[in-house]
DNA sequence: CGGCCGAGTGAACGATCGTTTAGAATTCTG
DNA sequence: CAGAATTCTAAACGATCGTTCACTCGGCCG
């Protein structure tokens, strides 16, 4: 008898080929079939392990979950979500199971994916703070709403790889997507942005304040 | 008998119905009764009228490309997208199908989706490269790099509607995601962002120009 | 008026779906 | 070694899927 935390077993083998498949083709368009002929086992297998696809689709949820987050490895907890991210683009054919269905649970909205995106904001608040704290940032006149656009542009290349990656040209060895040629064009750029900006002066901002503000006109 | 371009017809019923529980459900997850049902009329009048229910998308994805490029009424065919996005945000009840239904093609990544990313990215493009001619915009250092990120930054609110909405806690009137509060609060901070960046100095930038050029080191 | 064609429907078909069941094979346990 | 528990499979079940078929109904034209 195994214990219910070994990996590395048959199911732990069902669980990956679900994750991959989800990620590729959906929920929807993954049959319980094709996950077990994955895993090379039968179909009902599948269920036997797991109960029900649903219950499968919540696994594979909470196995990405744990491995962004890192709770198995390291008990930091802190701010490592950039440092993972960082490590799974230097490495994208290992880990593009993992990215695509990350990105597929953040767009299909279901409760994980829900948690995820809140979370992330939340960090991404407490990234600025530390950083306007700390001088290297400038204070947003709206501290979440800021945090909102940073978190989604931070996304972005994982919710739209194949999209920024054709745009760009990079068919690179990981296949269509992000290749790690696309993800170093995007590092100057994204960063002139975030420092410089991409207006020359502020006439368009204080166009859209005094806009703003005589929709609004306050007390 | 009815000319083929005529609409408001029992033909274009079903298109509207399926256009609206497509992007609600995605493709996958919408039955061809499904989309009948909500036309009320019967399933196979569905197929009759479109052959197929993959021909039905094909057509919901022209039919939501007219509209968007304004085909029809206009043949200005010049920069009007902003134009039209900015109206459909002005009236999200109506225009919400609409909205979720683009939303769903451009991640899905099939062609139209492809094809509309892509003609999206270019007029982004000209738009930055005419900013700079106009002195009002920095010239970025890589132009086309920067149109990609620009244009998805724009496609955000739209593919994470739900999840802004919620970050953002305005529970509009027009169900989750978007509602016209929150559109108004991703206002300023965009702005900002775009005029005078995040970080306070150009350490985080110059750091990583050096980090990238000891990589390659040229010939 | 008679023939015809498109609109529209209800019923059914074959395929595939997620899941269940019965049982064989294997492994652990007393 | 006997027995219990677990792993795994083949086969089938009921539901639903997209699609087809046979058919009716109502205008239109010669």
């Amino acid at each position: 008898m195994r214990s219910a935390g070994d990996d590395l077993t048959t199911r732990a083998r069902i669980r990956d080929a679900a994750l991959a498949l989800f990620g590729a083709h959906g929920f929807d368009g993954t049959s319980v079939r094709a996950i077990a002929a994955r895993a090379g086992v039968s179909a009902a297998l599948v269920i036997h392990h797991y109960g029900s696809k649903d219950a499968l689709r919540t696994a594979c949820d909470t196995a990405i979950v744990d491995e962004i987050m890192g709770r198995k490895k390291s008990m930091l907890a802190e701010g490592d979500l950039a440092t993972t991210m960082q490590r799974w683009l230097t490495d994208l054919v290992t880990f593009r199971p993992s990215l695509d269905y990350l990105a597929r649970m953040i767009i299909d909205g279901g409760d994980a994916g829900q948690a995820l995106f809140d979370q992330l904001v939340d960090r991404t608040e407490a990234m600025i703070s530390q950083g306007v704290e700390d001088g290297v940032m400038k204070a947003p006149s709206d501290l979440r709403t800021t945090a909102v656009i940073v978190a989604t542009h931070g996304l972005m290349p994982l919710v739209l790889e194949r999209h920024i990656g054709r745009a760009l040209g990079g068919l690179g060895l990981s296949g269509p997507g992000l290749s790690l040629d696309v993800v170093r064009r995007l590092t100057l750029p994204t960063l002139e942005l975030y420092t410089h900006g991409l207006y020359a002066d502020d006439s368009a901002l204080s166009a859209a304040r005094a806009a703003l503000q005589e929709r609004t006109p306050g007390p």
